[in-house]
DNA sequence: TATAGTTGTCTATATCAATAGACAAATTTT
DNA sequence: AAAATTTGTCTATTGATATAGACAACTATA
């Protein structure tokens, strides 16, 4: 029958050339998504670089490129002589759910998190977020430009949008309490509910990496959801960018 | 006060250098980005070659690289002296819920739908699935490694470990039935939830590559999930691979 | 202390990635 | 028909990426 069969190439981590990627950084991702994935635990020492040279058939120098850009990001400490350690990284699981807000449910992952306004414009409306607000094409709305931090780190990058009549002065709110649920309730708005998530991936771009303070060719996880009240009147879309090597949503209270 | 700032720089789209991540295969990312985004409908013609150029910030065969790429994906059309046009590839929009099973909700998106079985092995749990399913470590599981396609397309890829005793012989129900849900009322199973979902992003690796037909640089959505029966036993510990260019998860039924 | 194993640094070479400019070939517009 | 626009092809040059080998510096261990 089928049974018995695979090679089983040590979870199949390979490499590939001429790709537009190049070795040192697909090397990297994988040690990190190894990481990630438990294979190492704190402190641990990483194979030596002649043994991972030969596990994915690079030279050693290729391994320390790859090495080298661990160590900048703060993942890795290379010492002379002794060897190379993690210094751990373990990814936020951030829930996401019918009732999810930032920082709920991130307790005891995180000793400390905060939600930052960076910027905020007033404008008329996409089509996709006229659509997703139900409102008229170009109808005013409030754009709010946020970055998440836990432990001093930035976790999530979201853009929000609110229709502006309703809403206007949110962002004042906002920059106060630093909160979309304590800003919300200042406009009568007491509880609200997830209406729709969509969820994609993509290479992040300049903005990412500035405001997540992310070396390029990372990734990041995009969501873009429906905030509506519980009689289902749409009041906020957002689109919010998370760096994929720091964080993984955790689907939960389904 | 905060109000009317941001720069806005025409959606942020940028790009950098040195880092690991050729130009091109950036800048064929963007453009697969805003093709997914919808700011391209079908048959719709690309700007020229020297206005990306100028866009983007590169030289002109810079940008013809990134189109090869995508001509060579099937993404888009260059015709001389008339220009370059999308070929349309919109992503499917993949349901995920408590509920959620291969090709159910598919409907309307494509118009042939299957899951193949691509190998099947007897194996001892890892620390990860012993966990996830609730076994002694070490305790035999049979693991599946299968692939979805739409429309002769592959959307997906997973790997399924079912407790080796009670599930026996479930590679072989899945080879005939090529259905996990008609494989698993063999078992007396007849009906399962999703305990939990945990996702995260990477880049595809070289197997990833080879099943979802993919080119080197893509990225992968990955979920990670337990099934569980009504009353709470789990069955099915699976990690889904997603090809990001296309497929999107939405999250519903929360 | 000697030895083996590890990371760090150096030189050299080949290939890929990106820039630059020129012109051909095809299509659309004037 | 002519001009303008667009993609296709060619040559040449520079910098980043990857390979190869040798040896230094440091650490742990026999």
């Amino acid at each position: 029958m089928a049974g018995q069969a695979i090679v089983d190439k040590a979870m199949a981590n390979s490499i590939e050339r001429r790709s537009g990627v190049s070795l040192w950084r697909q090397i990297a991702d994988q040690i990190l998504h190894s990481i990630a994935s438990g294979d190492f635990t704190e402190n641990a020492a990483l194979p030596a670089e002649m043994a991972l040279a030969e596990r994915y058939g690079v030279n050693r120098h290729t391994v320390r490129s790859a090495i080298a850009a661990l160590v900048q990001e703060g993942v890795l400490r290379a010492e002379q002589g002794r060897g190379t350690f993690v210094l751990s990284r373990k990814r936020l699981s951030y829930p996401i759910g019918a009732r999810t807000r930032f920082s709920a449910g991130l307790q005891g992952q995180a000793s400390e998190r905060r939600s930052v306004l960076l910027a905020s414009a007033i404008e008329p409306a996409s089509r996709r977020v006229a659509e997703g607000l139900r409102l008229a094409k170009g109808a005013n709305v409030i754009r709010l430009e946020m970055r998440g931090e836990a432990d001093g780190q930035p976790v999530s990058r979201a853009t929000a949008w609110f229709e502006a009549r309703r809403f206007a002065g949110i962002e004042a709110a906002m920059a106060e309490t630093g909160s979309i649920t304590a800003s919300l309730e200042r406009f009568s708005v007491s509880d609200y509910l997830r209406q729709s998530t969509v969820l994609s991936a993509r290479h992040a771009d300049a903005a990412d990496l500035a405001d997540l303070d992310l070396q390029p060719g990372a990734i990041v996880l995009v969501t873009v959801a429906v905030n509506v009240t519980p009689d289902g009147q749409p009041i906020q879309f957002a689109e919010t960018r998370f760096p994929a090597e720091r964080v993984e949503l955790k689907l939960s209270a389904l």
